[in-house]
DNA sequence: CGCTTTTGACCCGCGC
DNA sequence: GCGCGGGTCAAAAGCG
């Protein structure tokens, strides 16, 4: 495969530095927070149980957190704005629809800024409960649930910010998607075996600066610390890079041709674990680490109570852009592989 | 040896 | 019922 850009959006926690991050989503009650930014903020929750919602968000946008920054979920934040049309509006803006970033957002809703400014948004929504988030039931061995029918946490990251993720995710499949000019590719969780965590990552069409890593299911294990291996991770280490391809829009139907996905810059997700990464673990990854059972059983607790609202909040929400552009910095040069693909487009 | 990525084929949800 | 397309499987090969 020749992403180098898929790869490059599941490399570990090399720096676990992330700017900021927005999180929308229709089920965590965290409240969006205007001056100075959250790391995080929580849009479009229509009620309750907002420690509960905010420490899933939590752990679900953990890979983005940075380590300069503490979460604080319990704190109320500023009234969630109102993002009714938020889905809509997001939706269009990732097909591109838009007619320009100006387009006013719905009021208290913030859309994009600029790619240069974004560091990363998350977006959690969820839907019918999943056999994914039931491990212990009799799940098929492929759980095909569509959308809207999983949890899901969709995180809207630059580069740079696909780096921070501190799990250890195996690439498994290479899709080409209609009517993106990218392919998707998915990860599953490698840090153990059993864990129903996944997660898809995809250049947006709209900003290639931006990339779209949705998290489905949930970790059943404690963060990793380290990466077990690196074998098997270091492909295409030499090959040429190309930070940003350019967007086949010339086809509608295989948008996903050879040359499309020729032109994506592909970062193993597997990428060793930098040493500051145990620093970072240290500061930030061993709290989380304890915190992780906690937060996994008010999880299962909540997809217990949220089952019958969860069918009325499948929408997406609008994600509020925070900017930290002190965190490129952090990045620069942080990241030793790029290489331009090779191989065809691959799986599908 | 154990892990990874690559990649074609397959499965099956979903819309028509 | 049919076809499309997203998601997954699994074999092959590469890397440390």
């Amino acid at each position: 495969m020749s992403e180098d850009w898929d790869l490059f959006a599941v490399v570990r926690s090399c720096s676990s530095s992330v700017s900021t991050a927005t999180i929308i989503t229709n089920e965590g009650n965290c409240k969006q927070q205007d001056p100075p930014p959250p790391l995080f903020t929580h849009i479009g929750e229509d009620r309750v149980r907002e420690s509960s919602s905010c420490n899933e968000l939590q752990d679900s946008c953990k890979p983005f957190l940075p380590v300069t920054t503490s979460w604080s979920p319990s704190p109320p934040l500023l009234p969630p704005p109102v993002v009714s049309s938020a889905p809509n509006l997001l939706m269009k803006q990732e097909q591109g629809l838009l007619e320009s970033q100006d387009q006013k957002p719905p009021l208290g809703v913030r859309v994009f800024t600029p790619p240069t400014t974004i560091s990363s948004s998350v977006f959690v929504f969820r839907g019918q409960r999943d056999q994914l988030l039931q491990p212990q039931s009799q799940a098929p061995l492929r759980s095909r649930k569509r959308k809207n029918q999983q949890k899901r946490t969709i995180c809207h990251v630059t580069q740079e910010n696909l780096s921070s993720d501190m799990w250890a995710w195996r690439k498994y499949g290479h899709k080409p998607i209609k009517g993106s000019p990218y392919p998707r590719n998915y990860y599953r969780c490698s840090s153990s075996k059993g864990c129903l965590a996944r997660k898809q990552v995809e250049r947006s069409n709209l900003d290639p600066n931006i990339f779209i890593v949705t998290y489905t299911g949930e970790h059943t294990h404690p963060r990793p610390t380290h990466r077990n291996s690196l074998a098997g991770s270091t492909r295409n280490k030499s090959q040429p890079v190309n930070p940003i391809p350019k967007p086949d829009h010339s086809s509608g139907q295989n948008v996903s041709g050879a040359n499309t996905v020729k032109e994506e810059i592909h970062l193993s997700p597997t990428t060793p674990l930098k040493e500051n990464d145990d620093d970072v673990q240290g500061a930030n990854g061993e709290e989380e680490a304890n915190m992780e059972d906690e937060e996994l059983d008010e999880v299962e607790e909540e997809e217990e109570e949220d089952d019958d609202v969860d069918d009325d909040v499948d929408d997406l929400l609008i994600p509020n852009f925070a900017v930290r552009d002190r965190d490129d910095l952090f990045f620069a040069g942080n990241f030793p592989s790029w290489s331009a693909g090779s191989a065809g487009d691959g799986g599908g």
